[in-house]
DNA sequence: CGCGATTTGTGCACGCCTTCACAAGCGCCT
DNA sequence: AGGCGCTTGTGAAGGCGTGCACAAATCGCG
């Protein structure tokens, strides 16, 4: 199924396999497994079942055998995962050895909090630069980067050779500022501006919206209350996450 | 992620329709048709095609067809659907005509910027409270409200009858948090900390989780580069969401 | 009053994803 | 050496979601 050779065994240099497409689905929960995997390598442990990581992935653990098994067989019949040689196989499909360079547009209210993110920097990606449009915020340092007018981004995108750019603009700015993006070079997206973005096929963006997290979830307070408003009076269950805590 | 049906129907009048059990990814897609209804119905627009619809939306018009459908007829054939109607109908829906009650909790790098998001209010939500277990924090002002210590939320969210909560407190301390807003009755959790929450199967949960969206945009540029690197050569395009601009 | 243009609502087929269930493989213990 | 228990990897089935294509419905106009 797999077109791509597994390497035999562990200790076989940096021999990388031919890239494997993987199912959208599967590429969305490799970084949930990366994450659960390196704090089992924090706790000392050297291998986890398929049971054991999708506990602690959140998942069902077929699912997570399933997904595993795109990438190969790097997996233990009786014994369970490396999670070692698993950490570096999944840093490896999503791309996360590059310690990728990001830089963030818009340092306002969203964008100083993303800008001092700790998070970026321990999970691969480096930002390596800050853009925005008000003279009165270029200049100021935030989290030790030097924010600077947008339009240096062109140029600072080919010196860093920067990929992905976020935007934390307000929505009007959003498209203006991919186009920017995109003219500079930039191929991946992360969009914190409500609305749609207008990129080439070869860009890809990705949105965060809270709001629109805030109404699926005001949904599902509304569908529960009609429940349990209702004749049956059960209060009927609606699981969403489960799984041990650490 | 999640959800159940259930939809019985109440065939005796209730103040409203019976309750539709919508596909999961239907009610992920309302938000983002009712961004783009509130835009036409500014722009003067009384009536939209699907076609149009659609577009500011950032979907097919099928897909937008169906998923409307779902909620009953609320379109003319051969005119479109009333703006203003369908604004009402997917806000029903969606429970926002009950300015639900937020709380926040973690009031740092991040939950500071929340606090002060206009966007909340301007979507239905109404932030109450703001809590935090840093003493350095509690009793400043942020955005209007003051910082309270995280023992006085059963007390608040009672008095408040607050039924969503976010957290944004460090990943150690989720759960913990979780587990204080499930028992204060907290029924929606939106975290913005990595890690699995483990709540009871009547609390639904939704995830943000910025180092994952990055990574998923990491992997489709690990892809475009060996596709653009190998013999092929084929800059294969890799489209992911596309539509017209406002 | 009827007709054509337009747009909705939906039956249907297809593909993706999830889940079950189990054979194959691996290590350990006797 | 052999058997036994455990875990992976996967075939198959079912469910869900998407998109096509078209009949039904409505409006405007002659
Ligand atoms: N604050 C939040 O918690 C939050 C949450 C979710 C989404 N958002 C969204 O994130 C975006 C930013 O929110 P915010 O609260 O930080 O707004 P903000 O107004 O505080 O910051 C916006 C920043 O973008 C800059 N800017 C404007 N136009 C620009 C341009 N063309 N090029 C470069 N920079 C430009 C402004 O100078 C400002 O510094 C908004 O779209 C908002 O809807 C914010
Ligand atoms: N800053 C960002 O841009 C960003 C982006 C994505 C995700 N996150 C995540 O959001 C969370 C918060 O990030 P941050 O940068 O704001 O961190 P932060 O350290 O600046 O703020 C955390 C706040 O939570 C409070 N807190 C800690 N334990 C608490 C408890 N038990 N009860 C109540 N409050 C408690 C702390 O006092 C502090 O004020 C983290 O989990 C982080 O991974 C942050």
């Amino acid at each position: 199924m797999s077109q791509q050779r597994q390497g035999s065994t562990p200790g076989d240099a940096g021999v990388v396999p031919a890239f494997p497409d993987l199912p959208e689905a599967t590429i969305a929960r490799l970084p949930e497994y990366l994450r659960a995997l390196h704090h089992l390598a924090e706790t000392g442990a050297e291998t986890v079942s398929s049971e054991g990581l999708a506990a602690a992935a959140g998942v069902n653990s077929a699912k997570l055998r399933k997904d595993l098994s795109h990438l190969g067989s790097y997996g233990t019949r009786g014994v369970g995962y490396d999670v070692t040689l698993l950490i570096d196989q999944v840093e490896y499909i999503l791309g996360l050895d590059k310690n990728r360079a990001v830089c963030l547009v818009g340092v306002g209210n969203l964008g100083h909090a993303l800008a001092g993110y700790a998070g970026f920097a321990s999970r691969g990606f480096r930002v390596v630069a800050l853009f925005d449009a008000d003279q009165g915020k270029v200049g100021d340092t935030v989290n030790g980067l030097v924010v600077r007018h947008i339009d240096e981004l062109p140029q600072v995108a080919a010196e860093e050779s920067i990929a992905i750019g976020v935007i934390a603009t307000p929505p009007g700015s959003a498209q203006a500022v991919a186009d920017v993006l995109v003219a500079a070079g930039v191929t991946s997206i992360l969009n914190f501006a409500p609305g749609v973005l207008s990129v080439p096929p070869n860009v890809d963006v990705r949105k965060v919206d809270l709001a629109i997290e805030l109404q699926i979830l005001s949904f599902h307070e509304h569908r529960k209350a009609s429940l349990t408003a209702l004749p049956g009076g059960r209060s009927a269950p609606a699981g969403n996450q489960e799984a041990v805590g650490s």
